[in-house]
DNA sequence: TTGTTTATTCTTTTT
DNA sequence: GAATAAACAA
């Protein structure tokens, strides 16, 4: 690093980003547009005060929500400062909490290496929770109760401070569910995604020793996408912050799109009130879209009342026009959009530039559809991600109690799996005597609690207690989490069992299976010293969107909350659809109705180039075709800002665009996505498919005449609904029916 | 106790 | 239509 040349002389920055890195006057509250370069001025703003007022780099704290957004600020300051991060404060309000906690455990009656639950694992506990309390799921939906206690944390209401408000019977037996379910969690050890922030609060506030070295630790605390801290995020900040006052915040109040997970638009319109003194900024000046799109983006936000005041400009003036497309259906939709990609990704544009947006993760499967069709190459970011499927959830589960014997959540999923003659009566009777012992499951297990419990589960719990004791041995003789991951699958029989099925389906998961050893594998080639309990607390806290990168060229598939933060070249935002985007759900409020509006604006600003709406007029939902309407938020926007297409008029609207896209030949390109088994299988059957549609008319040999109602599923597991004349309705495996068009 | 069939509810969005 | 839970057979 040369002294001569200055952080500002290697960055370039405008004036009102200048203006904010290198301001000396806290704290400092910066609205930065779409666009505008917020992760820019925040990387800028941590070399600046590394290089510039020569800070240790240990004394800077800097929050974001999502990984990726931490590691890209992490090699961009690395880059800037020309200084290792390795060890720097940067990382996610979770993450990070969790470090502090780690360190501190002991002091909130916890052991550092406590295991955190996701969310699938805190509907487990709910779930027995409410067993245990006799409360009927029909009366009380465990969503709901987990909806509610997550609000409670996250406003840092203990179950005490919650029971005096408690009104009516519903509202007691809610209090009564959070309070058993977190002294289930403090009894397993195990913290919630919701406890690491609101732990690491109740910690600061209550232990002053701890505060006071954290807040010296701490001189200056940055967060990027303030608008989406939730309360105890923001009182986090303003414990480690508001002392010194050296607080630094980025966001956007438009891109406000997390308030059903907590988030408090009001954090950062009313910063100024909890910070005295604040000194605001604004970046206004949009370095990705065209001004066509920005107009439209605008015209879409405008639909919303209450917002901090603020014009995106551009100077990339002009632009394509934004197209705005209306299909006869979803499937219709899908294909046309993947032909426009396709036409597209010949004229030079790579696959890996263009997304399709959606609301609900259920809509990609329509895309993957005709992508497969097209033999195009697609990567569905977030979903179902790799690390929720069963037999990774398991492999996981297993992992975590040989660290966490006390976690119950995890014995209970994997007692018996695979099947060792454990059913629901012998673990009534574990859970009975490690009650009885005040010891978890485990435990009991491990002391030979189960006693002389007779037959087939005896040496089930006998086998458990001999595999557990030998993987802790391991554990302890500080063994990698490969090798210890490795013993657990033949020791337990879990590879074994899956091999003897020997259906597609178990095949694929022995794939996933074998992939997981590969990632712990090359993980621990990263990092040597790679604990278990590193790895697991890793494996929790990172979403399937931080594993994503634009290096592959294959088209995105993803939902809208996903896409915050991500540019595309070319963005197809599908479904805009009353009832879809707003959601039906939100239909009620309407707040709910202004952060749906939000999202569809987050959706625009993502494309730089060129952005293709469209809505249906019918779509499949709950398995019936649904009649939709357009979104209310197309309609307000004025007509003279897109170019329309309907192409439920036949051909004539087709040619438009077709005209409007230049036509190359298709080209053939290989699925980046790697094929299970089962899909392979798919392919191979699709070679001698037989296509049917509804409405068809078919002949049977033996039920005769009759119609398809519908179709399910594809390749070999395709099914058909008929209808026969005889009027009885028959659900037939399309490859058995040997059917006949007449 | 296990594996199969039927009934039910469900879809927002995720660290 | 799909995934899950309850109900049922073996």
């Amino acid at each position: 690093m040369s002294t001569q040349s200055s952080i500002l002389d290697r960055i370039l920055l405008n004036p009102q980003q200048r203006d904010a890195v290198v301001c000396d006057r806290w704290p400092q509250l910066v609205f930065a547009g779409a666009g505008t370069g917020k992760t820019r001025v925040l990387t800028a703003k941590i070399a600046y005060l590394i290089e510039h007022h020569r800070v240790n780099p240990y004394h800077i704290f800097a929050a974001t929500f999502t990984n990726k957004a931490a590691a890209e600020m992490r090699t961009r300051v690395e880059n800037l400062a020309g200084i290792s991060c390795a060890g720097m404060w940067i990382g996610t309000f979770h993450s990070l909490c969790a470090r502090i906690l780690r360190q501190q455990a002991g002091r909130i009656g916890y052991a550092p290496s406590f295991t955190i639950y996701d969310d699938n694992d805190q509907m487990s506990l709910i779930r027995t929770v409410m067993k245990e309390l006799e409360i009927d799921e029909r009366t009380m939906q465990p969503r709901h109760a987990l909806n509610l206690v997550s609000t409670f944390k996250n406003a840092c209401m203990t179950p005490s401070d919650c029971a005096p408000n408690a009104q009516g019977y519903y509202q007691k037996e809610i209090v009564r569910v959070y309070e058993r379910y977190q002294s289930r969690l403090h009894e397993q050890q195990a913290m919630d995604f919701d406890d690491l922030i609101s732990n690491t609060v109740y910690l600061l506030r209550r232990d002053a020793e701890v505060r006071q070295r954290y807040q010296d630790m701490f001189r200056y605390v940055l967060v990027d996408e303030y608008q989406d801290t939730n309360t105890s995020q923001s009182m986090l900040v303003r414990i480690l912050g508001g002392s010194h006052g050296r607080v630094f915040v980025v966001g956007d109040d438009d891109q406000s799109i997390y308030g059903w997970r907590g988030a408090q638009i009001e954090n950062i319109l009313s910063f100024e009130k909890h910070f005295s003194g604040t000194t605001v900024f604004k970046l206004e000046q949009n370095y990705r879209s065209s001004q066509r799109i920005l107009d439209f983006a605008n015209a879409v936000i405008g639909y919303n009342g209450r917002r901090a005041a603020k014009t995106l400009w551009t100077e990339r003036t002009g632009g394509m026009e934004v197209a705005v497309s209306r299909y006869g259906d979803d499937r219709q939709e899908a294909e046309q959009v993947v032909e426009c990609a396709a036409r597209l990704a010949g004229t030079g544009t790579r696959l890996g530039r263009m997304a399709v947006l959606f609301r609900t993760n259920a809509q990609s499967r329509v895309f993957e559809d005709a992508l497969r069709k097209r033999n195009m190459p697609y990567v569905v970011v977030g979903g179902m991600s790799f690390y929720e499927r069963k037999e990774i959830k398991d492999c996981l589960a297993y992992l975590r109690l040989v660290i966490n014997a006390k976690d119950d959540v995890s014995c209970d999923r994997i007692l018996n799996v695979p099947s060792r003659g454990i059913g629901a009566k012998s673990r009534d009777m574990l859970v009975a005597r490690a009650r009885a012992a005040h010891c978890s499951m485990m435990e009991a297990i491990l002391t030979g609690e189960f006693g002389e419990a007779e037959g087939k589960s005896h040496k089930g719990f006998e086998s458990l207690r001999e595999l557990f004791m030998h993987l802790r041995e391991m554990a302890q003789g500080g063994a990698g989490p490969d090798a210890i991951l490795d013993e657990m699958l033949t020791l337990s029989g879990y590879v074994d069992s899956l091999e003897e099925e020997g259906t597609d389906e178990a095949d694929g998961r022995l794939e996933n299976i074998n992939e997981l050893l590969n990632a712990v594998a090359a993980r621990r080639k990263e990092k040597p010293g790679l604990t278990l309990a590193e790895f697991l607390e890793e494996v929790t806290l990172t979403s399937d969107i931080d594993r994503w990168s634009e290096t592959q060229d294959a088209i995105n598939l993803m939902t809208l909350h996903c896409a915050k933060g991500l540019e595309f070249s070319i963005v197809f935002l599908v479904g805009l659809e009353d009832g879809l985007l707003p959601s039906r759900q939100n239909f009620d409020d309407n707040a709910k109705i202004e952060e749906e509006c939000r999202l569809l604006y987050v959706g625009c600003t993502r494309a730089m180039d060129r952005l293709f709406c469209s809505h249906t007029d019918q779509r499949w939902r709950f398995g019936s075709l649904m009649p939709m309407t357009p979104s209310r938020f197309l309609a307000q926007v004025p007509e003279t800002l897109y170019t329309f297409f309907d192409h439920t008029k036949a051909a004539a609207a087709y040619e438009k665009i077709s005209a409007a896209t230049p036509h190359v030949p298709r080209r053939q390109e290989r699925e980046v996505r790697r094929q299970t088994p089962r899909e392979q299988a798919y392919d191979e059957y699709s070679q001698e498919e037989i296509q049917y549609r509804i409405g068809q008319h078919v002949v049977h040999r033996n039920y005769g005449r009759g119609k398809i109602l519908s179709v399910s599923g594809f390749g070999p597991d395709m099914r058909l609904t008929i209808l026969f004349h005889d009027g009885t309705r028959k659900k037939l495996m399309a490859r058995f029916a040997n059917l006949e068009t007449p």
